[in-house]
DNA sequence: CAGATCACTTGCGAATGACAAGCGATTTGG
DNA sequence: CCAAATCGCTTGTCATTCGCAAGTGATCTG
């Protein structure tokens, strides 16, 4: 039942794209390097708000732009989306290590899984920009 | 990257028919209530076998039969079922909930994680069957 | 040794996806 | 103030993939 979620690959890439990147528009969805075209980057998104797991609404600053924004349900989603970027840094064939990240993530998963969560609630993201978690963490340390 | 093993959703089924159920021959995997097809889940089989997941070998038992284990590439994707697990059972329509299990993962997820794993490698599963990981939470309790 | 079982393979029509072009609403540059 | 660019889609075409049904060889059972 989860599959239908995140069983399409398009789907997760997505929450990953806010999560990681804190990308939150369609066009930066669709400059991810992996290649989405516009129908189907369309159809996801229209599914992930049916779902409920996604927030749609236009942007003030530019009201051509919609902003999508994750709700409690997508955000329950950050454990899965750190576990599997950790199994693909580790099987997948190059990744850019993140020696802090890496640390906390094996130390202590809980208390990483929230600041991630908490990061994203105020509108940052995991990897990208200012208060990013990866940020948060170098200060720390 | 992970998405390439774990995006198609038949896929990621069959490794938690193997985590949870304790499920490993082709016609078991067919039996789930998904639905896979034969053609469909032959051609999923191999790629996982080539992706380094899982290894196939003739069972010692019945010689037509051929037995699905999981690598240690495989037994990594385990956190990522059990927080999908997690999160499907929060958001998702009915679920038998397990009190046991759920106080688990909660308390300590690593423990459980490792509890999974070390139930899986010596053979057993998760929910069904002798020694599952559900049994032996409510042997220490 | 005849029939059942197992793990697939093959063939076919239908659904899905990638690719490309277009469209209305809004914003920007001159 | 208006022409051009940008944004989030929609539409149309075509190739790939999928679900369904039937069949095949190897092996086991009665």
């Amino acid at each position: 039942m989860a599959l239908e979620v995140i069983g399409d690959p398009w789907s997760l890439l997505v929450v990953r794209d806010i999560v990681f990147y804190g990308k939150h528009s369609f066009r930066e969805f669709l400059a991810s390097e992996e290649g989405v075209t516009t129908s189907v980057l369309a159809d996801r998104l229209a599914t992930l708000v049916a779902q409920g797991v996604l927030t749609k609404r236009r942007s003030p600053i530019d009201r051509r732009q919609q902003d999508y924004e994750l709700t409690e349900k997508g955000l329950s989603l950050i454990p899965v989306l750190i576990d599997l970027g950790t199994w693909g840094a580790q099987y997948g064939p190059q990744v850019t290590k993140h020696e802090t990240w890496d640390h906390e993530a094996r130390h202590d998963p809980t208390a990483l899984r929230n600041l991630v969560r908490d990061t994203v609630m105020a509108g940052g993201s995991a990897f990208r920009g200012p208060n990013s978690v990866l940020q948060r963490l170098e200060l720390k340390a």
